[in-house]
DNA sequence: GCTTGATTTGACCAAGTGGTCAAAGGCACG
DNA sequence: CGTGCCTTTGACCACTTGGTCAAATCAAGC
């Protein structure tokens, strides 16, 4: 599935140059948006360079979209059932947070795919993506059922933490434009946590 | 500011059929991922034709987003300091949900401007927005001042209405996906009920 | 220095795109 | 019927865009 690793030093820089010059142009100009000057520009190179190193630019962008829906779903991955329910539910919420701080364009060009109907992630989306989900919906009803935190639709919880935490990286410009420019991370912490803790603790 | 209201019958549905179209291109594909074509095509025109009532794409687009952002914060506008303060906020999510869930076209074109760093509407998010986010702040601040409602930063009350709401709209697709194909919005409703009262009941 | 393969690029192409225009078609009204 | 205006369109244009290709450049081993 994944392709064969890069072999030469040079060969492997220069595709990465090309994967960070096409998720910086692709998560501000979203897919048909963005254009292969653009992305050749931002890499340094030329355009018929990138094509050296890539078949296509659909093929850039399913790349960084493969990739990125891996690294994106990790901090879910990590929801366990060991520990307190109530921290590791905020500790979810906590790196998603960082995650769209840290890693705005991701959290842009991953809302970019959803919102025009996510043609190209469809299947990961109702495999992948579900399996791993109802496997963590299960983890939360099974500390609801033990008394740990207050019941709640464990669905719309993982929603609602998703829609909380990466509403602060895609819609960055309306967030900074109404508090004025102030730096929203730090309020979004101290909010989300008593979010949270007000709605599950028992 | 507005455009002088189209004279004749035949102008006034050949303009509103534009629109419609445009919306409906232009939220699924974006500004630069819609064509003129496509909008000719789906409204019944001509691409000329398209022209002879719009003197661009760009000028469907505006117009499109203008007449949006009005709509889309009159139920913000509606909340008021009179009337008791959990069920006013709770009315207003009510409201807002529904606006997600019967306009969803409407929610998508606005969440692709803002992605994009919103470079069409970013004066009006600097000015009457935030002047009427700032307003209804205030609100806020009284009713949490009287008691009436826990101490929360109203700001960021408010962005959490909009990220929890809009997020069905937006992600419907992803919500879909993992909810394996079935209506999110009663429950949806029921959580985010649950998730304010929680939040705000003192 | 020479050879061989990897890397880079200028020139080019076909398709698509926003937009123009002159001419044709419709329509109301005298 | 005819006239004048509103509406519609086929043909066209300039420009952008994804992608190709043959030739040039570069790097490393002999």
């Amino acid at each position: 599935m994944t392709k064969s690793a890069p072999r030469t030093r040079i060969q492997e820089k220069n595709r990465t140059a090309i994967l960070e010059a096409g998720l910086e142009v692709f998560s501000q100009f979203g897919f048909r948006g963005s254009t292969l000057d653009q992305i050749a520009e931002a890499a340094g190179l030329s355009k018929p360079n990138l094509l050296y190193y890539f078949p296509s630019k659909e093929a850039i962008y399913l790349e960084l979209l493969n990739s990125l829906l891996d690294t994106w779903l990790d901090p879910l991955r990590a929801l366990n059932d060991d520990g307190k329910a109530l921290p590791e539910i905020l500790d979810y919420v906590c790196r998603k947070l960082a995650m769209a701080r840290d890693y705005p364009r991701e959290s842009r060009l991953f809302a970019g795919e959803i919102l025009q109907g996510a043609p190209r992630i469809e299947d990961a989306l109702k495999g992948d993506l579900k399996t791993l989900v109802d496997e963590k919906a299960e983890v939360i009803r099974h500390w609801i059922a033990a008394g740990k935190i207050k019941e709640v639709d464990p669905h719309h919880l993982i929603f609602s933490i998703w829609a909380l935490t990466q509403h602060y990286a895609d819609f960055d410009t309306q967030v900074r434009a109404v508090l004025g420019g102030q730096d929203p991370f730090p309020g979004a912490e101290h909010y989300l946590e008593q979010l949270f803790t007000s709605l599950l603790k028992p």
